[in-house]
DNA sequence: TATAATATTGAATGTAAGTTCAATGAATCA
DNA sequence: TGATTCATTGAACTTACATTCAATATTATA
């Protein structure tokens, strides 16, 4: 690859992380192109020398979520079911330190179920990820063997999934509790899921 | 009061009761005047009749927001400090149900916090409800007797009520779930903050 | 009923923000 | 070095939306 493209790439990169973080903290509709521009230090005009526009920023940006979301299972090992929850969370709080995109695009996926101001189809490429039913059916399969609390696996899923999208997003706002390391127990919130206290 | 008084009375809490909704629903920036208007069924023009302007609407919003979730705890009465927030829930969860403006004021305090879109005067206004902080004097009270999780109280805190947000937003977006009476269970999101299962 | 006050509308206005573009500068390559 | 391609900018263009306003209808009051 020439350093021209090189470049190319880098430049494309920074824009798409400065418009991950502000999208994240400010919303969609909230950010301004303008605002992503000075976070990357250039012109609005040369903004849409990379991006065709903020639409299809936004669109590469929920893309680019969406694969992830679909990768991270695949890599992680688990014992029993519950580890899977875990390690999830652990991975989230890790990456959130060094990573934080990896964090604003978990406030991003969640935003989007919110999205009327989102043109529709830019949803409909969110919704591949359905983390809820995913996790319901983890969640139906562990309550089998007594790992999982007792209830309705969906609604389990659901609760479980919403409190750690409302975490995200309040830390997202927060940057000194993940630069000060102040973060969650990942017990507190697996505990909406497990049967018995860990020991 | 005259017939009048109280039309424009009823009217402006139409528009107030939709705006709520919108406003909830789709966040501040996202939210047009035009759709509150359609939803209220009335003239673009006449709602500047009633208020003054997007703005102001969505301040004395945040005011009622903010007086509501001032007057709630002293409301209540409770023995343990356990009680305090499972008796919280168990009313947002009841209210939400017939009275989801309560719930969609809760979505929009929580916005709040994240918006830099939304006029610095307003956000002053907000910050005068420091849900977490309160909540965290009673959760350190409340370690000393052995009723909570050991830990942080402020980040016990934070994460009970990033919870909360997180599954309050995600109502707000399932109406069906309240319909259907499809909420989660009190003690799942109490189990955050809490020594001991409940027996 | 006549007059005043209020309610309501839709079109006009102003502005902020997304997008386009012509011009200039810098890098690459022959 | 000269020509070509890409990078970059700021100003012009456009559109969406908040806000204003003149005109009309409705309701209250004398």
């Amino acid at each position: 690859m020439s350093i021209r493209d090189e470049q190319r790439e880098q430049r494309r990169q920074l824009i798409f992380d400065k418009a991950i973080e502000l999208f994240a903290k400010r919303g969609y509709a909230n950010t301004k192109i303008g605002d992503i521009a000075k976070a990357a230090d250039m012109s609005v005009g040369l903004m849409f020398h990379y991006f065709e526009s903020k639409e299809k920023l936004f669109e590469e940006l929920v893309r680019y979520g969406v694969q992830a979301a679909d990768n991270t299972p695949r890599e992680m090992n688990f014992e029993n079911p519950l580890d899977y929850f875990e390690g999830f969370l652990k991975m989230l709080f890790h990456y959130a330190k060094e990573q934080p995109q990896i964090m604003y695009m978990f406030v991003i996926m969640g935003q989007l179920q919110r999205g009327e101001g989102i043109p529709e189809h830019i949803l409909e490429i969110a919704r591949g990820a359905d983390q809820i039913s995913q996790s319901a059916e983890i969640i139906e399969a562990g309550q089998q063997y007594g790992y999982f609390r007792e209830g309705d696996p969906y609604l389990l899923s659901f609760t479980f999934w919403s409190s750690v999208q409302g975490v995200m997003e309040q830390l997202a706002v927060h940057p000194e509790m993940l630069e000060s390391d102040t973060l969650p127990e990942t017990d507190w919130l697996i505990g909406i899921l497990s049967k018995e206290r860990k020991q």
